[in-house]
DNA sequence: GGTAGGACCCGAAACGTTTCGGATAGCTGT
DNA sequence: ACAGCTATCCGAAACGTTTCGGGTCCTACC
């Protein structure tokens, strides 16, 4: 018995040569078929045991077309706020995966140009047998470049066009009528909107969800309430603008944690009370959130089950191939924090809900 | 040019039928040897991204015994602070990864039994080049099991025994030294001391860190102000039984996010004030730190820079194979916030520094 | 005019697995 | 005693790539 520890890799013809038999039958002995005596599987199983034998992925999934992995690519651009989300995103995902025995593939890009490069290896490599598609733009190419190539696929986010593909996303619309549907019942009036990128599909339906809200409530829609394409600092600089107005808002919904974050030092900065002389809701809960003075009523997305249900849906549809459209919407609570109240001069006519 | 839709994989078979070559000049020409014609590498090239040809990352690996990968187990049990922490980590490997070209998978582990069995799958199925070792425990099995296997590695922690790996870790004892040497400056004397699992190895350096610091400025160790193994509730249940004594601590250093809230929440219970009456210093900054009142004194890993560094030195491990031993220990900085103050009836003898 | 050397190309084997299409042996029933 | 069946096994091909060890020209040199 002069065993030597096993210096290199054990392959099946190892296992083979151990227990005189072809190859062909260790495979079929260690995948459980039944032409294959019981004895030998079991005779099989233990002498691979023994010799600590664990298949080669990559031969595997070169044969069976099976990589075991779903891919994710993490967006190039990730500022503080984006960043907390997916990971929260991950971790879910991450978690999903572990039930259906699967990998998560994680590839980060670098940079905006080597995106489309990567996302294509991702996709044609057969490393992954099917994509997270995150990050979803109002026109997606990719989209149809992934139908194309039959790689399954579940989106996180829609894109503005048709939608015949299967996603799960936040009913940002939902969300943000929500929350300024509150404002409203609290007597805001002038409600500024503060936004990010129009770049993403999900700055719209928020956009939507505002005006829906006012529209509803019969308060006529105020561009110069209104801006997008902001950052922290372009953020204060509007607040600084927009409140030192006659008719200043009295309140502002902002769309990311980071632009209420700006907004509410702005409003101290300008010696205003917030909640009493500037009420603030912010979409994306996170940790900013609860942490800022005063903490932040927000409109929350569930981001770890976000990651959790997409990549189920993403496993069962590689699973088993053909399964029908799934598009579904997660609509966001409201958390009530101490960032919001009546406006400061407001003589109550109705009671309040809740 | 009757060109149809790349319906199925395109393969370097394709592109050798194209261009009238064997597959063999194909690869070479790919992969830029010189041993083929400028001008036959270039019109293979042209070839390969017009047909919008990716290799197959399995048969890759296969063939040379590359995964382009590395691996991260996640841990079975992920309590909330414990989660957040490995995101950032996560987030910072991934980022490493993506500068080396390598992708990182993820693979959780649903049950602690399975854990062993998805650790050596990872290690020996070749499906990644490399493991980033978390979870390190007291004395870990694995580190000797993936050093006879030949698989790098880097380890995140340490384990108590000898030390003959690479491996990146804070520098937990320098972290609570610092800590309590701060509260003891503050003029502390009476500092409980709450522990999480003493099966993690962070857990005895922290403990020593508390001891160092006590033992430099002459304070008897009372080991009745010391608990380990502590949950949540537990730590609720050992403050209230601690708070109510004669000599009660004024301080308490808490090893985890939740442990330090519970103290606060306790102390606050029982009509004592956070910072007068107790002085609380938590280590393992992150959301709940920032987001508790008061927002706590904190000892702050950088998580994210960790990953980053550990994903980094591992890569770099698989590139050149044979690199001396790193061993990184990340001194953590404490930040000061609200939750720290000296005892109410202390009367200050010597100027504080800072 | 022979040959050495360089430039360019290719067939076949290999990586470790799965599977297709048999092959062999033993048993059953007539 | 032979066809037919079952139970058990196996050889060879295949998945898509890389590489080893050549091979075939052509040019240049003596």
């Amino acid at each position: 018995m002069a065993k030597q520890l096993p210096k290199t890799m054990v392959t099946m013809k190892d296992i083979a040569r151990e227990v005189g038999l072809s190859i062909t039958t260790v495979s079929r002995a260690l995948n459980d078929h039944d032409d294959v005596a019981l004895e030998t599987r079991n005779l099989v199983h233990e002498v691979a045991r023994r010799l600590d034998y664990h298949p080669n992925a990559m031969a595997r999934s070169l044969q069976n077309n099976r990589a075991n992995a779903i891919g994710l690519l993490i967006p190039p651009i990730l500022h503080r706020a984006y960043d907390a989300f997916w990971l929260d995103f991950i971790g879910g995902a991450a978690a999903a995966c572990a039930h259906f025995g699967s990998d998560l593939l994680l590839s980060a890009v670098s940079t905006t140009e080597g995106a489309d490069h990567d996302f294509k290896r991702l996709a044609r490599g057969r490393r992954v047998d099917g994509l997270l598609l995150c990050d979803v733009q109002q026109v997606d190419p990719r989209i149809d470049y992934l139908r194309r190539h039959g790689l399954p696929f579940v989106a996180f986010g829609r894109t503005m066009g048709p939608q015949d593909y299967s996603f799960i996303d936040v009913d940002g619309a939902a969300g943000v009528r929500q929350a300024v549907e509150f404002l409203i019942q609290l007597g805001h009036r002038r409600i500024a909107y503060l936004g990010v990128s129009t770049k993403f599909s999900f700055s719209s339906f928020r956009l939507r969800g505002y005006r829906d809200a006012l529209s509803r409530a019969g308060i006529s829609y105020d561009d110069r309430l209104v801006h997008q394409e902001l950052t922290g600092p372009m953020a204060t600089a509007v607040m600084a603008q927009l409140l030192v107005t006659s008719d200043r808002p009295t309140a502002v919904f902002a769309s990311g944690d980071f632009l209420a974050l700006a907004a509410e030092k702005t409003a101290r900065s300008l010696g205003l009370d917030v909640p009493e002389d500037l009420s603030v809701v912010v979409f994306d809960d996170g940790a900013l959130v609860e942490g800022s003075d005063p903490p932040l009523t927000a409109v929350n997305q569930p981001n770890r089950r976000l990651g959790e249900e997409a990549a189920e849906l993403l496993l069962q549809r590689i699973e088993f191939r053909e399964v029908p459209l799934v598009q579904r919407l997660v609509v966001p609570s409201l958390t009530h924090r101490r960032s919001t109240a009546p406006p400061r001069d407001y003589v109550r006519t109705m009671p309040l809900a809740q």
